[in-house]
DNA sequence: TTTTCATTTCGCCACTTGACGAAATAACGT
DNA sequence: ACGTTATTTCGTCAAGTGGCGAAATGAAAA
């Protein structure tokens, strides 16, 4: 793998809510609105940081209906991509933060995304 | 493993030079001056990326006579720092400009240390 | 076609990072 | 003990990063 692609991938894992974007995903896709949600910061912040994954093949995404889902990529992801997410996940297991943000999420899942959404998307 | 913890070991990743410093290391310990003289850059900004690596677990380091030799750490080191060195290793494999280091280290390797340091400490 | 609205892009700001040279440190040789 | 010298620490500076809100985008709904 060409050292670029691989600084790309190192650089995207050198952020803790990047890292944490991850770690939620492995419930499941989730839709931005509910990633903002999640961590609390403004949409465009959550926006830009998925999109630092997806150019490092850490996430694929899916337009469907109103809202973009974001997803930890399949096997058909290079040998490096799988293997890093598997590296930061199994550094990370057992971590309190990592559990109260799967406990939190649980919640968000609960809830209607376009109540979310409209939440923070005033007027 | 404590989150602040993982995210010295990606931040330590997340720059070009230190990935470049621990492939290099693979083939043997080196000191601040012969790795000093394989990347160019001023000892002082070596000795802090080496710093750097040291913090997050990724190099051990002794010292010897007048040098101080890096190297990457043995089987006792935690699961996640072998497990990231291991991945960055992988990653990079077959990479031409690892290659061309590991070629330009043989060549740096036949010089003597005493002479590498004055060169670089001037006066 | 027009409106609505979730998401992205852009411009700005505060903070961090990586580079250097100068000065401090620490350990060896004399 | 003293001087030499390899390495580290410190101060500074330019460049990169992460945050926000406002504006642009683009696709579904009306």
């Amino acid at each position: 793998m060409k050292m670029k692609t691989v600084m790309n991938l190192t650089k995207a894992l050198a952020d803790e809510t990047r890292v944490r974007m991850l770690l939620a995903l492995r419930g499941g896709e989730l839709c931005v609105c509910q990633v903002t949600e999640l961590f609390g910061f403004a949409p465009s912040t959550v926006s830009k940081h998925l999109s630092i994954l997806h150019q490092a093949g850490l996430v694929e995404s899916r337009k469907q209906e109103r809202w973009v889902y974001y997803r930890l990529p399949d096997q058909n992801a290079p040998v490096p991509v799988r293997a890093g997410l598997a590296w930061i996940t199994q550094a990370l297991e057992n971590e309190a933060c990592i559990a109260a943000d799967v406990r939190k999420l649980k919640q968000i899942l609960k809830m209607d995304p376009t109540e979310l959404c409209q939440r923070q998307c005033p007027k």
